[in-house]
DNA sequence: CTTGACTCCGTATCATGGTACGGAGTGCAA
DNA sequence: TTGCACTCCGTACCATGATACGGAGTCAAG
């Protein structure tokens, strides 16, 4: 059997060995299984995708504290349903809000990248504030 | 006139004064005109609206250098647009991955959130992980 | 049953992005 | 023209999220 240990869980999930350390103290993963009792931490499949999770979130703008309430949403009979979808509505609001931020950016890099070629007197907003300013003059 | 000072600045902003000098510090803002040559700065609206693109910006993960450079971009004829449009590429294409990202761990929160008064042995995928798995069981 | 690579844990250090402090200067208003 | 709020600047400190270090333990190959 494979018996992923650190390094190798490190090196699949992109991030470095003192990171997944730094993670289990921090609680946002378990520590994983050790056989008899003092050996190595084997890492499971599962586990190094919550690594990647962890590393996309914050590249979303999410800290550590927020993704760690991200991981523990559970839906099942054991929890308190309302509060739970009580949080992921949150949740699910934050990100919509960061898409929609992420789409009017989106649009004024479109606008700057199309403004470019056109030289000459005729090139208002030119750059990114410029392009995101509400009054849409030139039309 | 308003003549909008510091604090004025950064309450219409929605940060701190000490943010706004340290932005001005890290070049991210200019400093605003003084009068005289030895007076109070003096914000223009424009001002704080770079500001509020940067606290926008960080929500987003992206880092003060980054907005630095997203910021820096200017398609103008002064400046090589060849560059500036690679630049502004990168900057789209990344814009693009963090929005197919939300949409991943949107569709996730909205399974998690439909999932939860399903009670009962039915209710599989109940984690946000679960949730996020490629393989879709249970159709 | 030794050797060498890897791991463990505790603790120290680092980079980023602020936030706080304090003494001196500014500016408006009574 | 004095008072009081605000500002200036330098520097110190802080929280978050890692990253490094070092001495002791583990383990598989030879």
């Amino acid at each position: 059997m494979s018996d992923r240990t650190i390094s190798k869980a490190a090196e699949e999930a992109g991030v470095g060995v003192e990171t997944i350390r730094f993670y289990e103290r921090k609680g946002l993963i378990d520590q994983p299984l050790r056989p008899k009792g003092g050996g190595y931490r084997v890492y499971s499949k599962e586990a190094i995708e919550r690594i990647r999770f962890i590393r996309q979130a914050q590249e979303l703008g999410f800290s550590l504290h927020e993704i760690d309430e991200l991981l523990s949403l559970r839906a099942d009979p054991e929890t308190d349903c309302a509060d739970v979808q009580a949080q992921a509505s949150a949740k699910l609001e934050e990100v919509e809000r960061k898409m929609a931020q992420l789409r009017t950016i989106r649009s004024a890099l479109k606008e700057l990248i199309a403004a470019c070629p056109k030289r000459g007197p005729a090139a208002g907003r030119c750059t990114i504030l410029e392009a995101l300013s509400p009054q849409q003059t030139r039309r």
